[in-house]
DNA sequence: CGTCGCATTGAACCGATTCAAATCCAGTGG
DNA sequence: CCACTGGATTTGAATCGGTTCAATGCGACG
Protein backbone atom coordinates (compact mmCIF):
# COMPACT_ATOMS: atom_id res chain seq x y z
CA UNK A 1 0.00 0.00 0.00
CA UNK A 2 2.74 2.68 1.06
CA UNK A 3 5.21 2.52 -1.26
CA UNK A 4 6.50 6.27 0.25
CA UNK A 5 9.44 5.14 2.19
CA UNK A 6 10.72 6.53 4.94
CA UNK A 7 14.25 6.63 5.21
CA UNK A 8 14.37 8.80 8.31
CA UNK A 9 12.86 9.60 11.90
CA UNK A 10 15.03 12.61 13.35
CA UNK A 11 13.83 15.89 12.83
CA UNK A 12 17.56 17.13 12.05
CA UNK A 13 17.64 14.28 9.06
CA UNK A 14 14.61 15.73 7.67
CA UNK A 15 14.01 17.18 4.12
CA UNK A 16 12.11 20.03 4.89
CA UNK A 17 13.46 20.91 7.90
CA UNK A 18 14.63 24.39 6.34
CA UNK A 19 11.16 25.12 4.90
CA UNK A 20 8.31 23.50 6.69
CA UNK A 21 6.35 25.37 9.75
CA UNK A 22 9.61 23.76 12.20
CA UNK A 23 11.54 25.60 9.76
CA UNK A 24 12.87 28.07 12.62
CA UNK A 25 12.74 26.17 15.49
CA UNK A 26 15.50 25.52 17.50
CA UNK A 27 16.40 22.00 19.20
CA UNK A 28 13.88 22.56 22.41
CA UNK A 29 11.20 23.60 20.25
CA UNK A 30 12.11 21.00 17.82
CA UNK A 31 12.00 18.57 20.44
CA UNK A 32 8.78 19.22 21.85
CA UNK A 33 7.17 19.00 18.10
CA UNK A 34 9.03 15.66 17.48
CA UNK A 35 7.74 14.13 20.53
CA UNK A 36 4.61 13.75 19.17
CA UNK A 37 4.83 13.70 15.31
CA UNK A 38 4.04 10.80 13.46
CA UNK A 39 4.32 10.05 9.72
CA UNK A 40 1.58 8.51 7.55
CA UNK A 41 1.87 7.38 3.92
CA UNK A 42 -0.88 7.58 1.32
CA UNK A 43 -0.23 6.00 -2.20
CA UNK A 44 -0.85 8.24 -5.65
CA UNK A 45 -4.34 8.70 -6.25
CA UNK A 46 -5.65 8.33 -2.83
CA UNK A 47 -7.83 10.68 -1.07
CA UNK A 48 -5.80 12.15 2.30
CA UNK A 49 -9.19 13.90 3.18
CA UNK A 50 -13.08 14.86 2.44
CA UNK A 51 -14.46 18.41 2.83
CA UNK A 52 -16.07 18.71 5.85
CA UNK A 53 -15.32 15.39 7.55
CA UNK A 54 -13.80 16.20 10.65
CA UNK A 55 -10.49 16.68 10.99
CA UNK A 56 -8.15 14.58 13.36
CA UNK A 57 -4.65 15.99 12.49
CA UNK A 58 -2.87 18.58 11.13
CA UNK A 59 0.82 17.61 8.80
CA UNK A 60 3.55 18.79 6.83
CA UNK A 61 4.27 17.36 3.62
CA UNK A 62 7.39 15.43 3.44
CA UNK A 63 7.68 14.16 0.41
CA UNK A 64 5.47 14.08 -2.88
CA UNK A 65 2.76 16.10 -3.97
CA UNK A 66 -0.69 16.66 -2.84
CA UNK A 67 -3.28 18.94 -4.48
CA UNK A 68 -6.37 20.68 -2.93
CA UNK A 69 -9.59 20.64 -4.38
CA UNK A 70 -13.15 22.50 -4.03
CA UNK A 71 -15.93 20.91 -6.46
CA UNK A 72 -19.40 20.68 -7.12
CA UNK A 73 -21.83 18.20 -7.22
CA UNK A 74 -22.21 18.29 -10.68
CA UNK A 75 -18.97 17.61 -11.65
CA UNK A 76 -17.01 21.29 -12.03
CA UNK A 77 -13.78 20.74 -9.83
CA UNK A 78 -11.40 23.26 -9.19
CA UNK A 79 -8.30 22.74 -7.57
CA UNK A 80 -7.24 25.72 -5.52
CA UNK A 81 -3.88 24.73 -4.36
CA UNK A 82 -0.90 22.44 -5.33
CA UNK A 83 0.81 21.11 -2.08
CA UNK A 84 4.63 20.02 -2.27
CA UNK A 85 7.11 18.93 0.21
CA UNK A 86 7.23 21.82 3.41
CA UNK A 87 3.32 23.08 2.65
CA UNK A 88 1.12 22.57 5.30
CA UNK A 89 -2.39 20.81 5.30
CA UNK A 90 -5.00 21.87 8.14
CA UNK A 91 -5.73 25.16 10.08
CA UNK A 92 -5.58 25.70 14.01
CA UNK A 93 -8.60 26.82 15.10
CA UNK A 94 -11.10 24.95 12.78
CA UNK A 95 -12.15 21.51 12.71
CA UNK A 96 -12.97 20.51 9.36
CA UNK A 97 -11.10 21.29 6.40
CA UNK A 98 -12.80 22.93 3.45
CA UNK A 99 -11.56 21.58 0.69
CA UNK A 100 -10.70 17.63 -0.16
CA UNK A 101 -6.82 16.75 -0.31
CA UNK A 102 -5.65 14.21 -2.77
CA UNK A 103 -2.15 12.53 -3.17
CA UNK A 104 -1.43 12.96 -6.42
CA UNK A 105 1.89 11.04 -6.10
CA UNK A 106 2.91 8.93 -3.06
CA UNK A 107 2.64 10.94 -0.04
CA UNK A 108 4.01 11.03 2.99
CA UNK A 109 2.76 13.33 5.65
CA UNK A 110 4.66 14.42 9.46
CA UNK A 111 1.21 14.57 11.38
CA UNK A 112 0.29 15.97 14.34
CA UNK A 113 -2.65 15.78 16.29
CA UNK A 114 -4.63 19.03 16.16
CA UNK A 115 -5.97 19.22 19.46
CA UNK A 116 -2.17 18.97 21.07
CA UNK A 117 -0.20 21.02 18.33
CA UNK A 118 -2.97 23.58 18.93
CA UNK A 119 -1.96 23.35 22.68
CA UNK A 120 2.13 23.21 22.06
CA UNK A 121 1.37 26.04 19.89
CA UNK A 122 1.08 28.53 22.30
CA UNK A 123 4.09 27.81 23.43
CA UNK A 124 6.23 27.81 20.26
CA UNK A 125 6.72 31.03 18.84
CA UNK A 126 8.51 29.98 15.87
CA UNK A 127 5.92 28.20 14.59
CA UNK A 128 3.17 30.68 14.99
CA UNK A 129 5.22 32.96 13.26
CA UNK A 130 6.15 30.39 10.53
CA UNK A 131 2.41 29.71 10.12
CA UNK A 132 1.33 32.97 9.77
CA UNK A 133 4.44 33.83 6.90
CA UNK A 134 3.26 30.46 4.87
CA UNK A 135 -0.53 31.66 5.12
CA UNK A 136 0.25 35.06 4.16
CA UNK A 137 2.58 33.32 0.91
CA UNK A 138 -0.58 30.86 0.49
CA UNK A 139 -2.77 33.61 0.42
CA UNK A 140 -0.23 35.93 -2.15
CA UNK A 141 -0.44 32.64 -4.32
CA UNK A 142 -3.95 31.90 -4.12
CA UNK A 143 -4.80 35.67 -5.52
CA UNK A 144 -1.86 35.38 -8.23
CA UNK A 145 -4.39 32.40 -9.28
CA UNK A 146 -7.12 34.63 -9.45
CA UNK A 147 -5.82 36.97 -11.49
CA UNK A 148 -4.70 33.62 -13.70
CA UNK A 149 -8.49 32.45 -13.34
CA UNK A 150 -10.20 35.39 -14.30
CA UNK A 151 -8.63 37.39 -16.48
CA UNK A 152 -6.00 35.20 -18.77
CA UNK A 153 -6.56 33.25 -22.16
CA UNK A 154 -5.87 29.43 -22.37
CA UNK A 155 -2.54 29.99 -23.88
CA UNK A 156 -1.30 32.11 -21.16
CA UNK A 157 -2.73 29.94 -18.40
CA UNK A 158 -0.65 26.98 -19.82
CA UNK A 159 2.60 29.15 -19.95
CA UNK A 160 1.59 30.21 -16.49
CA UNK A 161 1.71 26.94 -14.97
CA UNK A 162 4.84 26.18 -16.77
CA UNK A 163 6.42 28.64 -15.83
CA UNK A 164 5.35 27.89 -12.13
CA UNK A 165 6.71 24.30 -12.36
CA UNK A 166 10.11 25.44 -13.76
CA UNK A 167 10.18 27.67 -10.60
CA UNK A 168 9.30 24.99 -8.31
CA UNK A 169 12.33 23.54 -9.41
CA UNK A 170 14.74 26.13 -8.26
CA UNK A 171 14.98 25.75 -4.48
CA UNK A 172 15.41 28.77 -1.93
CA UNK A 173 19.25 29.34 -2.24
CA UNK A 174 19.23 29.56 -5.52
CA UNK A 175 20.60 25.59 -6.41
CA UNK A 176 18.56 24.77 -9.26
CA UNK A 177 17.18 20.85 -8.82
CA UNK A 178 17.74 18.80 -11.85
CA UNK A 179 18.03 20.88 -15.67
CA UNK A 180 15.67 23.51 -15.74
CA UNK A 181 15.27 23.47 -19.21
CA UNK A 182 13.37 20.03 -18.78
CA UNK A 183 10.63 19.83 -16.52
CA UNK A 184 8.45 16.19 -15.14
CA UNK A 185 4.95 17.55 -14.74
CA UNK A 186 4.02 16.53 -11.44
CA UNK A 187 0.43 15.63 -12.82
CA UNK A 188 -1.92 14.23 -15.25
CA UNK A 189 -3.62 16.69 -18.01
CA UNK A 190 -6.82 16.55 -15.58
CA UNK A 191 -5.57 18.03 -13.03
CA UNK A 192 -3.86 20.78 -14.92
CA UNK A 193 -7.56 21.43 -16.27
CA UNK A 194 -8.43 21.51 -13.00
CA UNK A 195 -5.98 23.87 -11.98
CA UNK A 196 -6.48 26.18 -14.89
CA UNK A 197 -10.11 26.65 -14.88
CA UNK A 198 -9.75 24.54 -18.33
CA UNK A 199 -11.00 21.30 -20.21
CA UNK A 200 -8.36 18.58 -20.56
CA UNK A 201 -8.99 19.02 -24.64
CA UNK A 202 -8.39 22.90 -23.86
CA UNK A 203 -5.00 21.85 -22.21
CA UNK A 204 -4.00 19.58 -25.32
CA UNK A 205 -4.65 21.67 -27.68
CA UNK A 206 -2.58 24.44 -26.30
CA UNK A 207 0.32 22.65 -25.26
CA UNK A 208 0.51 21.21 -28.94
CA UNK A 209 0.24 25.28 -29.94
CA UNK A 210 3.08 26.01 -27.92
CA UNK A 211 4.92 23.35 -29.12
CA UNK A 212 4.25 24.39 -32.76
CA UNK A 213 5.62 27.69 -31.94
CA UNK A 214 8.96 26.35 -30.74
CA UNK A 215 7.90 27.74 -27.23
CA UNK A 216 8.11 23.96 -25.64
CA UNK A 217 9.04 20.37 -26.92
CA UNK A 218 7.01 17.67 -25.69
CA UNK A 219 9.06 14.39 -24.47
CA UNK A 220 6.15 11.76 -24.35
CA UNK A 221 2.79 12.59 -22.00
CA UNK A 222 5.16 13.64 -18.94
CA UNK A 223 7.69 16.29 -19.50
CA UNK A 224 8.37 19.18 -21.41
CA UNK A 225 11.38 20.84 -22.51
CA UNK A 226 12.03 24.86 -22.33
CA UNK A 227 13.97 25.73 -25.05
CA UNK A 228 14.04 29.68 -23.95
CA UNK A 229 12.75 30.46 -20.73
CA UNK A 230 12.19 33.91 -21.73
CA UNK A 231 9.90 32.90 -24.54
CA UNK A 232 7.73 30.74 -22.25
CA UNK A 233 7.88 33.51 -20.05
CA UNK A 234 6.86 36.21 -22.61
CA UNK A 235 3.51 33.84 -23.28
CA UNK A 236 2.39 34.13 -19.83
CA UNK A 237 0.78 37.48 -20.35
CA UNK A 238 2.04 38.88 -16.67
CA UNK A 239 4.34 41.87 -16.69
CA UNK A 240 8.38 40.76 -17.01
CA UNK A 241 8.93 39.89 -13.22
CA UNK A 242 5.60 40.19 -12.19
CA UNK A 243 3.69 38.04 -9.68
CA UNK A 244 4.21 34.36 -10.06
CA UNK A 245 5.93 34.59 -6.10
CA UNK A 246 6.62 30.99 -5.75
CA UNK B 1 -10.51 66.14 0.98
CA UNK B 2 -11.44 64.04 3.60
CA UNK B 3 -15.38 63.10 3.85
CA UNK B 4 -14.91 60.30 6.11
CA UNK B 5 -14.92 62.42 9.70
CA UNK B 6 -13.62 60.48 13.19
CA UNK B 7 -16.05 61.31 15.84
CA UNK B 8 -13.89 59.10 18.02
CA UNK B 9 -10.22 58.54 19.01
CA UNK B 10 -10.30 56.20 21.80
CA UNK B 11 -10.11 52.35 20.70
CA UNK B 12 -12.88 51.51 23.24
CA UNK B 13 -15.17 53.19 21.51
CA UNK B 14 -14.19 51.86 17.76
CA UNK B 15 -16.45 50.19 15.88
CA UNK B 16 -14.12 47.96 14.53
CA UNK B 17 -13.00 46.68 17.60
CA UNK B 18 -14.69 43.43 18.32
CA UNK B 19 -13.31 42.20 14.50
CA UNK B 20 -10.22 43.72 13.58
CA UNK B 21 -6.73 42.79 13.97
CA UNK B 22 -6.60 44.23 18.02
CA UNK B 23 -10.01 42.75 18.78
CA UNK B 24 -8.42 39.91 21.21
CA UNK B 25 -6.74 42.63 23.34
CA UNK B 26 -7.48 43.53 27.02
CA UNK B 27 -6.54 46.85 28.00
CA UNK B 28 -2.51 46.66 28.26
CA UNK B 29 -1.96 45.34 25.03
CA UNK B 30 -4.60 47.81 23.29
CA UNK B 31 -2.70 50.44 25.44
CA UNK B 32 0.45 49.63 23.24
CA UNK B 33 -1.18 49.81 19.70
CA UNK B 34 -3.44 52.83 20.92
CA UNK B 35 0.45 54.67 21.36
CA UNK B 36 1.51 54.19 18.09
CA UNK B 37 -2.05 54.42 15.60
CA UNK B 38 -2.94 57.33 13.61
CA UNK B 39 -6.13 57.73 11.41
CA UNK B 40 -5.85 58.63 8.00
CA UNK B 41 -8.97 59.19 5.42
CA UNK B 42 -9.13 58.86 1.97
CA UNK B 43 -12.25 60.22 -0.86
CA UNK B 44 -13.96 57.61 -2.98
CA UNK B 45 -12.20 56.97 -5.98
CA UNK B 46 -8.26 57.05 -4.62
CA UNK B 47 -5.65 54.90 -4.67
CA UNK B 48 -4.27 53.91 -1.42
CA UNK B 49 -1.73 52.03 -2.41
CA UNK B 50 0.24 51.10 -5.66
CA UNK B 51 2.06 47.32 -6.30
CA UNK B 52 5.43 47.63 -5.82
CA UNK B 53 5.84 50.66 -4.34
CA UNK B 54 7.64 50.51 -0.53
CA UNK B 55 4.92 49.99 2.21
CA UNK B 56 5.14 52.11 5.15
CA UNK B 57 2.40 51.32 6.92
CA UNK B 58 -0.06 49.09 7.71
CA UNK B 59 -3.52 49.35 8.71
CA UNK B 60 -7.07 48.49 9.37
CA UNK B 61 -9.69 49.94 7.76
CA UNK B 62 -12.28 51.06 9.98
CA UNK B 63 -15.11 52.53 7.49
CA UNK B 64 -15.82 52.55 4.08
CA UNK B 65 -14.62 50.47 1.10
CA UNK B 66 -12.02 49.26 -1.02
CA UNK B 67 -10.59 46.94 -3.31
CA UNK B 68 -7.34 44.77 -3.87
CA UNK B 69 -6.69 44.53 -7.55
CA UNK B 70 -4.24 42.96 -9.63
CA UNK B 71 -3.65 43.40 -13.16
CA UNK B 72 -1.48 43.96 -16.13
CA UNK B 73 -0.63 46.58 -18.69
CA UNK B 74 -2.91 45.72 -20.87
CA UNK B 75 -5.69 46.71 -18.67
CA UNK B 76 -7.16 43.64 -17.52
CA UNK B 77 -7.81 44.08 -13.88
CA UNK B 78 -9.30 41.24 -11.45
CA UNK B 79 -10.31 42.13 -8.35
CA UNK B 80 -8.41 39.93 -5.50
CA UNK B 81 -9.99 40.80 -2.18
CA UNK B 82 -12.97 43.60 -0.74
CA UNK B 83 -11.87 45.06 1.72
CA UNK B 84 -14.86 45.75 4.31
CA UNK B 85 -14.38 46.96 7.86
CA UNK B 86 -11.91 45.66 10.33
CA UNK B 87 -10.31 44.26 7.65
CA UNK B 88 -6.37 44.23 7.48
CA UNK B 89 -4.11 46.15 4.70
CA UNK B 90 -0.28 45.31 4.41
CA UNK B 91 1.31 42.38 6.06
CA UNK B 92 4.08 41.90 8.31
CA UNK B 93 6.98 41.09 6.92
CA UNK B 94 7.22 42.29 3.63
CA UNK B 95 7.91 45.69 2.52
CA UNK B 96 6.08 46.01 -0.69
CA UNK B 97 2.41 45.16 -1.10
CA UNK B 98 1.43 42.97 -4.27
CA UNK B 99 -1.55 44.53 -5.16
CA UNK B 100 -3.46 47.79 -5.87
CA UNK B 101 -5.65 49.16 -3.22
CA UNK B 102 -8.23 51.66 -3.72
CA UNK B 103 -11.08 53.31 -1.89
CA UNK B 104 -14.10 52.93 -3.47
CA UNK B 105 -16.01 54.86 -1.03
CA UNK B 106 -14.78 57.40 1.74
CA UNK B 107 -12.27 55.10 3.84
CA UNK B 108 -11.25 55.84 7.12
CA UNK B 109 -7.77 53.60 8.14
CA UNK B 110 -6.51 53.62 11.36
CA UNK B 111 -2.49 52.86 10.69
CA UNK B 112 0.55 52.17 11.99
CA UNK B 113 3.71 52.36 10.84
CA UNK B 114 4.93 49.02 9.83
CA UNK B 115 8.52 48.78 11.20
CA UNK B 116 7.04 49.77 15.20
CA UNK B 117 3.91 47.38 14.88
CA UNK B 118 6.27 44.54 13.37
CA UNK B 119 8.13 44.74 16.44
CA UNK B 120 5.47 45.65 19.44
CA UNK B 121 3.90 42.11 17.19
CA UNK B 122 6.45 40.55 19.00
CA UNK B 123 5.11 41.44 22.37
CA UNK B 124 0.94 41.01 21.33
CA UNK B 125 0.55 37.42 21.48
CA UNK B 126 -3.15 38.27 20.91
CA UNK B 127 -2.73 40.24 17.91
CA UNK B 128 -0.60 37.58 16.33
CA UNK B 129 -3.10 35.29 16.95
CA UNK B 130 -5.96 37.23 15.26
CA UNK B 131 -4.04 38.04 12.38
CA UNK B 132 -3.48 34.47 12.11
CA UNK B 133 -6.86 33.61 12.04
CA UNK B 134 -7.60 37.16 9.46
CA UNK B 135 -5.34 35.70 7.16
CA UNK B 136 -6.26 32.04 7.07
CA UNK B 137 -9.92 33.26 6.28
CA UNK B 138 -9.28 34.99 3.29
CA UNK B 139 -7.24 32.26 2.68
CA UNK B 140 -10.10 29.69 2.56
CA UNK B 141 -12.04 33.20 0.77
CA UNK B 142 -9.41 32.75 -1.88
CA UNK B 143 -10.00 29.62 -2.76
CA UNK B 144 -13.69 29.94 -2.63
CA UNK B 145 -13.13 32.71 -5.67
CA UNK B 146 -11.13 30.45 -7.61
CA UNK B 147 -13.91 27.91 -7.72
CA UNK B 148 -15.95 30.82 -8.61
CA UNK B 149 -13.93 32.48 -11.22
CA UNK B 150 -12.39 29.08 -12.86
CA UNK B 151 -15.93 26.86 -12.75
CA UNK B 152 -18.92 28.87 -12.69
CA UNK B 153 -21.28 30.81 -15.44
CA UNK B 154 -22.23 34.51 -15.55
CA UNK B 155 -25.52 33.76 -13.93
CA UNK B 156 -23.92 31.77 -10.82
CA UNK B 157 -21.08 34.24 -10.32
CA UNK B 158 -23.49 37.28 -9.77
CA UNK B 159 -25.61 35.09 -8.01
CA UNK B 160 -22.87 34.08 -6.06
CA UNK B 161 -21.85 37.92 -5.29
CA UNK B 162 -25.31 38.89 -4.41
CA UNK B 163 -25.34 36.07 -1.97
CA UNK B 164 -22.16 37.80 -0.32
CA UNK B 165 -23.13 40.98 -0.12
CA UNK B 166 -26.61 39.76 1.71
CA UNK B 167 -24.25 38.03 4.35
CA UNK B 168 -22.12 40.79 4.70
CA UNK B 169 -25.31 42.59 6.08
CA UNK B 170 -25.57 39.97 9.02
CA UNK B 171 -22.60 40.70 11.33
CA UNK B 172 -21.10 37.95 13.44
CA UNK B 173 -23.36 37.91 15.98
CA UNK B 174 -26.40 37.14 14.25
CA UNK B 175 -27.62 40.66 14.51
CA UNK B 176 -29.14 41.79 10.73
CA UNK B 177 -28.18 44.96 9.88
CA UNK B 178 -31.00 46.84 8.00
CA UNK B 179 -33.43 44.62 5.81
CA UNK B 180 -31.38 41.76 4.12
CA UNK B 181 -33.65 41.87 1.52
CA UNK B 182 -32.58 45.08 0.06
CA UNK B 183 -28.75 45.41 0.00
CA UNK B 184 -27.48 48.36 -1.38
CA UNK B 185 -24.14 47.63 -3.93
CA UNK B 186 -21.26 49.43 -2.62
CA UNK B 187 -19.22 48.73 -6.01
CA UNK B 188 -19.88 49.76 -9.57
CA UNK B 189 -20.67 47.77 -12.12
CA UNK B 190 -16.62 47.93 -13.43
CA UNK B 191 -15.90 46.73 -10.12
CA UNK B 192 -18.29 43.79 -10.12
CA UNK B 193 -17.18 43.17 -13.25
CA UNK B 194 -13.44 42.84 -12.10
CA UNK B 195 -14.62 41.15 -8.74
CA UNK B 196 -16.52 38.34 -11.03
CA UNK B 197 -13.81 38.00 -14.16
CA UNK B 198 -16.22 39.00 -16.27
CA UNK B 199 -17.63 41.78 -18.49
CA UNK B 200 -19.33 44.71 -17.33
CA UNK B 201 -22.07 44.32 -20.16
CA UNK B 202 -22.34 40.60 -18.92
CA UNK B 203 -22.90 41.90 -15.53
CA UNK B 204 -25.82 44.06 -16.73
CA UNK B 205 -27.33 41.40 -18.79
CA UNK B 206 -27.01 38.64 -15.95
CA UNK B 207 -28.57 41.22 -13.37
CA UNK B 208 -31.41 41.83 -15.77
CA UNK B 209 -31.78 38.26 -16.82
CA UNK B 210 -32.36 38.01 -12.88
CA UNK B 211 -34.52 40.32 -12.61
CA UNK B 212 -36.70 39.05 -15.58
CA UNK B 213 -36.89 35.73 -14.16
CA UNK B 214 -38.05 37.01 -11.12
CA UNK B 215 -34.89 36.22 -8.76
CA UNK B 216 -33.93 40.08 -7.70
CA UNK B 217 -35.46 43.34 -8.21
CA UNK B 218 -33.63 46.39 -9.07
CA UNK B 219 -33.71 49.52 -7.63
CA UNK B 220 -32.19 52.09 -9.39
CA UNK B 221 -28.43 51.33 -9.93
CA UNK B 222 -27.46 50.95 -7.15
CA UNK B 223 -30.24 48.71 -4.71
CA UNK B 224 -31.21 45.50 -5.71
CA UNK B 225 -33.77 43.60 -3.41
CA UNK B 226 -34.28 39.59 -3.12
CA UNK B 227 -38.05 38.38 -2.61
CA UNK B 228 -36.61 34.97 -2.06
CA UNK B 229 -33.13 34.52 -0.57
CA UNK B 230 -33.52 30.96 -0.90
CA UNK B 231 -34.26 31.24 -5.00
CA UNK B 232 -30.76 33.46 -5.38
CA UNK B 233 -28.89 30.61 -3.26
CA UNK B 234 -30.59 27.99 -5.28
CA UNK B 235 -28.91 30.07 -8.50
CA UNK B 236 -25.37 30.48 -6.93
CA UNK B 237 -24.27 26.54 -8.05
CA UNK B 238 -23.38 26.04 -4.55
CA UNK B 239 -24.32 22.99 -2.31
CA UNK B 240 -27.00 23.98 -0.09
CA UNK B 241 -25.27 25.27 2.80
CA UNK B 242 -21.92 25.35 1.02
CA UNK B 243 -18.51 27.28 1.08
CA UNK B 244 -19.29 31.00 0.92
CA UNK B 245 -17.29 31.59 4.25
CA UNK B 246 -17.80 35.15 4.97
C1' DC C 1 -30.85 72.26 -21.36
C1' DG C 2 -26.59 70.10 -22.39
C1' DT C 3 -23.10 67.15 -20.91
C1' DC C 4 -20.53 63.70 -18.54
C1' DG C 5 -20.22 59.24 -16.47
C1' DC C 6 -22.40 55.01 -15.72
C1' DA C 7 -25.47 51.47 -17.29
C1' DT C 8 -28.21 48.97 -20.64
C1' DT C 9 -29.19 46.85 -25.03
C1' DG C 10 -28.12 44.90 -29.65
C1' DA C 11 -25.54 42.23 -33.15
C1' DA C 12 -21.42 40.01 -34.78
C1' DC C 13 -17.67 37.52 -33.40
C1' DC C 14 -14.47 34.37 -31.14
C1' DG C 15 -12.29 31.37 -27.76
C1' DA C 16 -13.25 27.64 -25.17
C1' DT C 17 -16.39 23.81 -24.50
C1' DT C 18 -18.81 19.76 -25.89
C1' DC C 19 -19.31 15.55 -28.00
C1' DA C 20 -17.22 12.10 -30.74
C1' DA C 21 -13.52 9.56 -32.72
C1' DA C 22 -8.79 8.33 -33.32
C1' DT C 23 -4.23 7.62 -31.35
C1' DC C 24 -0.75 6.61 -28.11
C1' DC C 25 1.30 3.93 -24.61
C1' DA C 26 2.18 0.95 -20.52
C1' DG C 27 1.14 -3.18 -18.77
C1' DT C 28 -0.55 -8.05 -19.34
C1' DG C 29 -0.76 -12.49 -20.93
C1' DG C 30 -0.27 -15.67 -24.58
C1' DC D 1 8.08 -11.09 -29.02
C1' DC D 2 3.67 -9.64 -30.20
C1' DA D 3 -1.26 -8.95 -29.80
C1' DC D 4 -4.63 -7.17 -26.66
C1' DT D 5 -6.55 -4.06 -23.39
C1' DG D 6 -7.77 0.11 -20.73
C1' DG D 7 -6.64 4.61 -19.54
C1' DA D 8 -4.82 8.91 -20.85
C1' DT D 9 -4.18 11.99 -24.56
C1' DT D 10 -4.79 14.08 -28.93
C1' DT D 11 -7.47 15.66 -32.74
C1' DG D 12 -11.72 17.14 -35.21
C1' DA D 13 -16.19 19.51 -35.95
C1' DA D 14 -20.13 21.81 -34.18
C1' DT D 15 -21.91 24.64 -30.68
C1' DC D 16 -22.36 28.08 -27.14
C1' DG D 17 -21.39 31.50 -23.57
C1' DG D 18 -19.25 35.52 -23.03
C1' DT D 19 -16.76 39.24 -25.31
C1' DT D 20 -16.33 43.02 -28.39
C1' DC D 21 -17.77 46.95 -30.60
C1' DA D 22 -21.28 50.23 -31.25
C1' DA D 23 -25.36 52.63 -30.13
C1' DT D 24 -28.78 54.10 -26.90
C1' DG D 25 -30.71 55.18 -22.27
C1' DC D 26 -30.58 57.35 -17.91
C1' DG D 27 -29.58 60.54 -13.94
C1' DA D 28 -27.03 63.89 -11.62
C1' DC D 29 -25.14 68.21 -11.84
C1' DG D 30 -23.55 72.58 -13.60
Amino acid sequence: MNTAKIEFSECGDCPIRHRAVCSRCETDELEQLNKIKFYKSYPAGQTIAIRGEPLQNVASIVAGTATLTRSIEDGRTQMVGLLLPSDFIGRPGRDTLQYDVTAVSDVTLCCFQRKPFEKLLEDLPHVRERLLEMALDELDAARDWMLLLGRKTARERIASLLTLMVKRTIRPDGEVMGNSSRIELPITREAMANYLGLTIETVSRQLTKLKNDGIIGIEGKRAITIPDLGALLAETGDDEDGGMIV
